[in-house]
DNA sequence: AATAAAATTTTACAAATGATAAATAAAACA
DNA sequence: TGTTTTATTTATCATTTGTAAAATTTTATT
């Protein structure tokens, strides 16, 4: 997938404004099982998807949840650590071989500061991951375990076939154990 | 509470631009238990609290859920309305007596297009309620019921004195006996 | 103050989910 | 291919949360 199709998914942008952060950009690899951010740091790059697939996780002690994946066309942001500018409280680990476009932070902002169009670009970027959020908050209430999985895969169909079934349990808000019977009862 | 304060903690705006929202502003009242939102429409303003206290709900045919409260200063949008320009999926009650201030969204939508500040002011904002929201997600997953209580309370003191405890215990998404239950343990 | 209405708590029982461990299946590797 | 490692499923039991209905408390109204 190519960087100006990526960005404008999002909200579409004039030559001039897909050029100045097309200039910033740089294409990256990284293998199956990097860990792309860490918890605890400030992070200082946002990340488009090219190609792959990948997981953002956080944890305590005993616990760790898996509330967001991205695949192809989507964009990776330490949300918390890029808003408030304080170290960030999720993982982002590769679950494949990923191609990303990288961009420092701190030059988006320079843009938001400079470009009316590139500014409205992030209010968008913004507003649709929140009612993404806001919806998934929802249906956790008003939806059972086994209608949230069925809906993923519909919406999702293929993720099963390359993230393990452990991050996807997390995902729904259940355990592993919860989703093995809900998959049995099923078929 | 005074609207520019309530823009200005959200993100500082210059003079000019905090004018340009002003002068499209109107001060209005209603009372306790007013509908300001209806699931199915299309919502045209956009209000700023300056007293008072509302909840967002959504339901379905036997359920209902409250996933936000908003008090002074705070914002109330059909952020899926506002966003999508389809009709959204929430409900606006007023607990208490309110005064807020209205701007029609197709007026905050020319300015974003026209001043840069008010864009990032509008990037911004979306940014605060994402993170709140996801962080509310996460939670629910890795705390118990109990624990959000308990964090509720203490986030938000006051809040107990002012909103009926089913809208809590379906804020903290659980019923109201086991929010029974967790308030008797407590004691 | 007395009554009615609404909100909250309590009780009893059912259903869903979690924890743990063992069994099985799938994947990775020598 | 055979072996080891990892992932997934199954089984058992404990715990949490839900449902429904009754009891109690609080609030509103006459």
């Amino acid at each position: 997938m190519q960087l100006t199709q990526i960005l404008e998914q999002v909200y579409p942008l004039p030559a001039t404004a897909l050029e100045k952060i097309t200039r910033r950009v740089v294409e990256v690899g990284f293998e199956k099982n990097h860990l792309l951010m860490r918890a605890g740091r400030i992070e200082r790059n946002l990340y488009f998807i090219k190609s792959g697939i990948v997981r953002a996780y956080a944890h305590t002690e005993d616990h760790e949840i898996t509330f967001w994946f991205g695949g192809e066309g989507e964009t990776i942001v330490s949300m918390n650590s890029y808003v408030t500018g304080k170290p960030g409280y999720e993982h982002i680990e590769l679950l494949e071989p990923c191609v990303l476009f990288a961009l420092r932070a701190e030059e988006l902002q320079q843009l938001y500061q400079e470009d009316l169009q590139i500014a409205n670009w992030g209010r968008k970027f913004a507003e649709g991951e929140l009612i993404k959020t806001e919806e998934r908050l929802i249906s956790r209430q008003f939806k059972t375990a086994a209608q949230r999985y069925k809906e993923l895969l519909a919406d999702n169909p293929g993720l099963l076939q390359r993230v393990a079934l452990c991050h996807i349990a997390s995902y729904l808000g259940i355990t592993q154990v919860s989703l093995s019977r809900i998959r049995s009862e099923i078929r």
